[in-house]
DNA sequence: GATCCGATTTGACGCAGATCAAGCCACGGG
DNA sequence: CCCGTGGCTTGATCTGCGTCAAATCGGATC
């Protein structure tokens, strides 16, 4: 791997205070991959041998069972994913995939479990970043359990004007059948709920999501810091789907040629 | 806190490995109690200054949004909960209540963040415990999304089967309204689903679940290892509905008396 | 044993969301 | 410019599960 690379991963909250000996026989082993669109990095069932960190695009984490699937998270640059079953050695409980042109580097998880006890700090990024995730699963589930698809969808919109500033709008960091599989919807039924929310003020073009009165929508959302975050304490190390663009500007994502390995 | 009580907690995996200093400094400030039924030892949105150990009794981990309560999973002895939140310092996620007679340790969380840094084996411990808390979310979440609710209440008879040597039956551990909260349905909806199992080989009597063709359930709840664990690796740490009896063993459960603070 | 109280069950009914089946639209390639 | 390929929308219909209300059960108390 390249240097500046190397910054980047070691500019993260999981590797920033850690050993540089440490993250230097860290790195030494990691690899620096490309991948198109639709590329399946990780089959759930899998064996944790790479802890992943995704440097540039995206990726969607997903679950299938019985021919069916549904996407768990959306992971976005620069953060890393499936580091707890690296940390348990233990199978993969998601599958990964590109969504757009992806950029992941990819660090042996052998190496992960000796380090933790030669360095105090990476041992305690590690917890903290755990931490964080496991909040984020139960935030996304309490989410599922506690509310209707059109409240999650109302909260899921306002979310997204909100890490952004509120503005008057956004466009979708993802695509919509993406978005109703995070959300346990049909597309079908996301595209109806959609509309439903058009009373509350929200106007839908394509992509582009612009809301005319965004109390109006908290009235159906009714959001709520345990539910929709953010912590107080530190910024999106979690899962969930994307808070900035992505897919929209690689325009290349779609229509990926199907990888024969 | 007396020495056999100490004795207890020191044997958990959290505890095991770390430092005896660090261990005596950490239990030193801590204190032990025992609690009647339903009482609520956490409130959401509560500052995180106690980890919470489990010692006899259970607990019910539960959410709640506008009026609506959802139970998340029970933390049976001898094991930890609310641990994300201490070393985040974040606000709980989810509250607590008791479910029988509860014994509970209670450490400040302030000491735990202290002794991460200088107990490399407690790091790694915390770490390994925080893994395996996601990775049982992570699979309650699959749950929930992919399966109707009548396959997982299949799948959750046949786990807890398993989980006692393939006998041929169970009594249910907790009280079916708080399953049914688990399971993501309405008590009334639960009662119909059990019955709707007669076909499937599974006899209910009360509290007593007996199966006569578990292969036929089987074909209902298709468990599967990334479902349903157990991960490979160790025993229960995460959390989920309890594997062993309890709430039965505890008469007194019931129609306790409210606690005025 | 009579009574009370909450848990559970049962029934009737309604609704949110799934399913199935077209249609629409945008984009890229011939 | 026409056509094919997805993604998205729309409509019709179905159904799993929730809601509301009432009956039943079972343990606990007196």
């Amino acid at each position: 791997m390249r240097n500046t690379e190397l910054a980047e991963i070691r500019d993260l909250p999981l590797f920033r205070t850690m050993d540089e000996d440490n993250f230097l026989s860290l790195t030494q082993a990691a690899y620096d991959q490309t991948f198109p669109a639709q590329v399946q990095l990780i089959e759930e069932g899998g064996t944790a041998d790479f802890l992943h960190v995704v440097m540039e695009g995206s990726v969607e984490l997903f679950a299938t069972w019985q021919g069916h699937e549904t996407t768990m998270a959306v992971v976005n640059p620069i953060s890393t994913f499936i580091l707890a079953a690296c940390i348990q050695d233990a199978p993969y409980l998601m599958s990964a995939r590109t969504l757009g042109r992806t950029r992941v580097v990819m660090v042996p998880s052998v190496d992960l479990r000796t380090i933790f006890l030669n360095d105090p700090n990476f041992a305690l990024a590690t917890i903290t970043e755990l931490a964080a995730c496991y909040r984020s699963v139960v935030r996304h589930t309490k989410n599922l359990k506690l509310r209707t698809a059109r409240e999650r969808l109302a909260a899921y919109i306002l979310r997204q004007v909100r890490s952004r500033g509120n503005g008057a709008g956004f466009t979708l960091p993802v695509e919509k059948r993406l978005l109703a599989s995070y959300l346990g919807v049909t597309p079908e039924s996301l595209s109806r709920l959609m509309k439903s929310l058009q009373d509350c003020g929200v106007h839908i073009e394509g992509q582009r999501i612009t809301l005319t009165d965004p109390a109006l929508l908290a009235e159906v959302a009714k959001p709520d810091a345990l539910l929709d975050g953010p912590d107080p304490a530190g910024p999106s190390i979690g899962l969930g789907l994307p808070d900035c663009d992505l897919g929209t500007a690689q325009p290349d994502a779609r229509r990926a040629v199907r990888e024969t390995p």
